[in-house]
Parts: structure tokens; sequence; C-alpha cells
DNA sequence: TATGAATGAGTTTTCATTCAT
DNA sequence: CATGAATGAAAACTCATTCAT
């Protein structure tokens, strides 16, 4: 029976692991290709393993986007005890700091960012992976959301509707990424400067108003 | 003589009505699925066509989005002119006039639109494409640029990079049509009065500073 | 009455020279690509005609192999009187006749009978076409069987088999078109020469044992 | 390593054998229709497997006249080293027994070697299969103008043009499977006997005059 | 008679998915 | 667990033929 769990347990790491392979193999084909091109051999190749072998991990392959979603949401929600642990109990060092840490999570992935977030529409339309997108999701709209909530009982953030400004926020980080012909990318940094700027300008209370300081 | 050129002036028209036939049959198919799960037959016969016919207004199924480029840049540069009349020579006026019309053309094709920026990615590696798609798009892209310049000439408008701006402030639009599962849209006259403030705020320059007033 | 028999006449005429124009369009267009590569579309215009016009002097795309049967073999029972004529009644130079003008005819249209000869195959298992198809070729076959019996009558020119050896000269001919990647074409008096003493040296009888002289 | 070597060679050993079915279920479609007439899905159904399983074996149906090519011209070149063996060193002998075998090749797949015959004029326009073309016939080439020139070396042998009588001796073989409607084939062997003689009487110099005898 | 736009059947090719080994 | 050969459904595209003008 021990062995039993051992094994279980080795396995779910190998399957964690193979996971891992897949989510970075699929980053890397995507960043050249779009899904519709990319095929499910490619991926598999690319992850180091036999074309059929996805399938031992992966029911189809619209299950990859949900693997991209649920990695790279991963990614974030892993970084929010420290973001939360080092904002000094100030909600607009959290809400700065979460956004920083979706700006760099999105800037890893880029393309393959920019093609799951055009794909999860089609996605999101069945609702068997509805369900488990938003439980990818939640914990980081949570953060956001919470962020804003607390800022705006301390008298530190103003905003009419919580809704929208979160995904109105959201949507600033991400638009980094989603710029087609339209976008001349800037580097990082600069985006950066540019919508920290925005976001304290226009949602911040100015110091002078507000008790606490940033 | 003159019914040579009338009957070529009768195909052209015929021509021209047929492309946007199928213009707005494609907006309304991709308002339901990606542009992968589309089918040309299905574009067709939405455009009370038959499936072959669309090959005599079309040389492939990736010319439907040169074709949607083409028509959706061109409803909004058919509106430049009465703008810039309207704008009562406040390069101001003029910016937000063209970013409201961007914005009404955007919520007109809603979701055709936000397919189109994704799959524009793709069809600008072809260097076929990429020239025509430049042309399209141009006389919208300098319009905004002219009317930024010149409100910086007369001391209306501040900016640091003109391409950087120029990309920023459509993105600021088109991120209207993008949001996938992260963005619960609200509507467009909210999201307008949001960017507007936006761009009011943080671009022009005050009115105690300026010379002339909005 | 009078008036519509010249009509008659005249569309006769009118149907005659398009056809005409078509088969002259058809050999050009199978000088560069294969029956099935050409569209009727491409004859049609090659021919100066609308696509859909070739429909009125054919019934059907593969009656244009017909026509070029009728209108290749046509051009060789023509001058096949004056071949007669000329042969002073030696059979063994009306054969060498036949055969030296079955020769420039296919000289002439080089590819395009070879692409005939190979569709011809699959249009004579065609009953209703395999009845025009040997209207049209018989007269030349007779005409050779012809000159080959009277030859053998007069002790002329000696074969065992009439059918096999009448088929064996005209492979000797066409032979010359035929030929793909294996053979290295010479040109047509070459190949004349090396045909010609062929035949007079194994077929005709020698001078010391035959009657009359060539 | 072992086994992968095994695993290798099974493999190939699977592809030849696959490539062979799809090789002989060619000919018996081809020997039916023509190559345009016949669809790839009819071809692989004849092989026994599915319509899309050809694509495992070849690129595109193009790659089925190379195919052919290289299967046919395969079965005589494998051919050649015994001929050389029984040919006792009579460059004479060795020429008549490549020719048989070349009939003899040409009869077991007749209307697909037509077919060949006639497509490979197309194939070989493309760069791309011309080298493969030529690499698969070369060796037979070479085999023929071998025996031809060190016939002439001996003096057992006569010709003017290499080249060109090593392609008039191979298109008297193929004649035999290229006639049409015009050509009413007798049996092989009667045919065979038919060009020995020719070449023989032609060719070879005659006894009395040559050093060695046949 | 002449046109050429429209049709839709038919073909090649791709690829997600399965399954015997 | 892992493999990769096999499957077959699906889709883009072509083109002979028709027919309203």
């Amino acid at each position: 029976m021990a062995a039993a769990i051992k094994l279980q347990h080795q396995d779910d790491l190998l399957a964690k692991a193979r996971r891992r392979q897949i989510f970075l193999a699929a980053c890397r084909v995507l960043a050249r290709k779009s899904f519709h091109q990319a095929t499910v051999k490619e991926i598999a190749l690319e992850a180091g393993i036999a074309a059929g072998s996805i399938y031992l991990y992966l029911q189809s392959k619209d299950e990859i986007l949900l693997l991209l979603t649920e990695s790279m949401a991963g990614e974030l929600v892993e970084a929010l005890p420290e973001i939360r642990a080092h904002s000094n109990n100030d909600p607009r060092r959290e809400l700065l700091g979460i956004m920083r840490a979706t700006l760099t999570v999105i800037d890893r992935y880029q393309e393959a960012f920019a093609v799951l977030n055009h794909e999860i529409r089609y996605l999101e339309r069945n609702s068997q992976y509805r369900a488990a997108l938003k439980r990818a999701i939640d914990p980081y709209r949570s953060a956001l959301a919470g962020a804003l909530e607390r800022g705006k009982d301390l008298g530190l953030i103003r905003y009419e509707n919580l809704r929208s400004v979160t995904e109105a926020l959201h949507m600033l980080c991400s638009g980094w990424a989603m710029g087609g012909s339209f976008l001349a990318k800037t580097d990082r940094e600069t985006y950066w400067r540019e919508i920290a700027a925005l976001v304290e300008g226009r949602f911040f209370v100015p110091a002078a108003t507000a008790g606490g300081k940033l």
C-alpha cells in the first residue's frame, strides 16, 4: 500500500513534469505560429515526447489551451503571497505589485499569451472548460479586486465600478502582448512606466487628499 | 465604346457589391466562430452566393482577412474629412473625433474586429499581404499622427514619442473589442467616457497652461 | 428560302471557322500543358472567344480531343489524292509519300499530337466517340493499307500481316512525337531518312527481285 | 541499440513494403483509367490502406509517378548484373538481353507504363523531380550505352551517335506499350522477334566482317 | 450568336485522435 | 507508460458546364 502510494506519487510527479514540458513546448511553438497552424505532433515533438503520447496527459488539443491558462495563471498566483507580504499593507503597492508581476509573466510568454487570449474566447464557450478556466484565473482576479476594495475602504484608491476597473487594469497589462500590426511595441520597462503613471494619476487619490503615502 | 465603359463600370460595381456582401457575411460568421472554425463555404452561403463563387472575388480564404481590413479601415477613412471639417481646426477635437469614430466602427463589427486583429499577425508575415495591409491602414494612422503633431506644434497636446503614442491611443480603442474572458465589457458609451477622460487628463495640456480652449 | 439557305451556309462557314480557331488554340495550349492542366476557359480565350462560347461549337471538353483528331487526320486525308497522283502508280512511292505527309503533320502539331495520342486511349472507351474517331482516321488507314496491298499484288512490297504492318508503319511516324524524357529527339529530316531507310530495306523487295524500279 | 537498429530496419522494411503495395495498386488502377481520372483515394483503397495513409509514404499525388518510375526502372536495374553475367562478354548479347528485359518489364505493367511515359513529360518540368527521375533511370541508360560502346570498341556493333541510338533502342521497346487506337498490338513475342531482327540486321556488323560470333 | 457570372460536384491534402505493439 | 502507424472526416480550391442577358 505504501508502495502503491509512492508509485501514485511518482506518477503524479511524472505527469506534472510532462505537462510542464508540454506547456513550455506549446509556448515555443505558439511563438512561431497560430494555434491552428501548430499541430499536436509538432508540440509533442518539441516537448521531446512521441506524437501520440500527448494524449496520455491531455484529453484533446483544446486542452493545451487550458494547460496554458493554468500554467500562466499559476505562475502569477504563486507570486501573490510574496507581493502581499512586501506591500506593507498598502493596497496601492499591492495593486502595482500584482500588475508588475502580470506584465512580467506576460512578457515571459508574450506570443503564446496573445494566442491564448484569442483562443480562450472559443474555449470558454464550452461549458466543460469554462469552469476550469474560472478556477485557474479566479485567485488572480480576486487578488486584484481585493487590493482595489481594500484601497477604497482605506480611502487610498477611487473608482466607480469594481468589476470594470479590475478588467480594465488587466487589459492595460495584457495590451502589451496583444498589439498586432497596429502596435509598435516598446520595451517592457517603458511600457510599465507608462501604465504605472496612468494608474497612479487616474485611480490613486492624490497624496494631499489621502491619509497615507505610497 | 460608351457601352464598353458602362459594362466595365457595371462589372466594377458588381464586384464591389459582391465583395461588400462577402465582407458583411464574414463579419456575421466571425461573430459566431473563429476564422479557422469558419469555412469558406459557410461564409459564401451566408453571403447568399454559392460556395465556389467566393473565388470569383477573392484569391484565397486568407484574402477574406484582407477584405475585412480594407473594409473596416475604409469606413474609418471615409469619415476622416468630415471629422477634420468639424474639428474647428482644434487638433484636440480632431483627435477625439478620430478615436470616437474608431470606437464606433469597432463597435459595429466587434467580434470580427477582434478576430481580424488576431489573425493579422500571421497575415502580415506574408510580404504579399503586408503591403496591402499597410496601404489600407496608413491613411488612418496618418490622420491620428497628424492631429497629434499639429496639436504639439500648437502647444495643445503633449507627448514624448509620436509613434508609441499613436499606437497606444489606437490600442485604447481596440482594447474595447479585444477583451476575452478577462474583460467584462461595459457598454460602449461608458467605455468611451473612460478613455476620453484618460486622453484629456494625460495628453492634453491643461487649459490654464495652453493658449486655446477645447 | 434562298436567304435561309444562304444564312445556313454562312452559319456553317462560321462554325467551321470557329472550330478551326478552337483547334489551333488547343494545339497552342497543349504545347504548354497536359489536357487536364489546360482549362476550357484557357483554350477559349486563346481562340479569341469567350469562355462559355466554346459550348456553341463543342458539346464537352472531351470533344476537343475529337476535334483535334478530325482536324489532324483531315489535313492528312486532304493530301492523299495528290500523293496518289504523284506516285506514278508505284505503291512504294505512295507508301513513302503517305508516311512523309504523316510525319509532316505530326511535326506541325508535335506536342498536341502526343497529348492526343495519349488521351485517345480514354476517349475511345466511350462508344459514342469511338465511331467518330474511326470515321476520321479510316481514310488514312485505308490509304496506307491500300498502298501496301497493291504493292504486294504487284510483287513490289512484302509483308506477312497487313494490319500489324500498317500499324507498325504508323508507329514509326508517331514515335517521332511521342518520346518523353527517354528520347532525345533528332530533327525531323534526320528522323525521316532513318525510317525511310528502314522501310525500304526491310519491307521493299530488292530491285534485283522486283520488276519495277523506285 | 540493436533494438533501435532492428526497429529502424523494420520501419524501413515496412515503408518499402507499403510503397510496393502502392506501386502495384497504382499499376492496377492506371490499367483502367488515366492518371487524372484516378483518385488518390482509389489508389490507396486498391492498395488496401486508408485514403489518407498514402501520404505517410508519398508527399503528393505526383510522387506516385516518381514511385512508378523508380519501381519500374528498379526492376530493370536489378536484372542487369545477371544479364551481364550471362552475356559471355559479348556486348551484342548484353544489348539484346537488356532490351529483352526492358520489354518484359514494360509488358508486365503495360498500361501503367504508357501512362507514366506520358505524364513524365510534365513531371520532369519540375526541377525537383527531374533529378530524382534521372537518378532512377540513369543506371539503365548507362548499361545500354555501355554495351553499345564496348560493342563498338570491339568492332561488333556499329552506330554513329551514341545518345540518339540509345534512345532509339529504348523507343523500340517502349513503343510496344504506347500504341493507342492506331496500333493493333501484336503479342509480345512476335513484337520481340520483330525488333530483335531489326537490331541485329541494322546495327550488328555482319559475321563475315566482325571478329567474333554471336 | 456571344458573353461571362454563377454553380456545385469532385479532388487533394491535412491532422486530431486511436490503438496495437 | 510510450510509441508512431493508421485512420477518415473535413476543408480549401478548381473548373466544366449552364444560362440569363
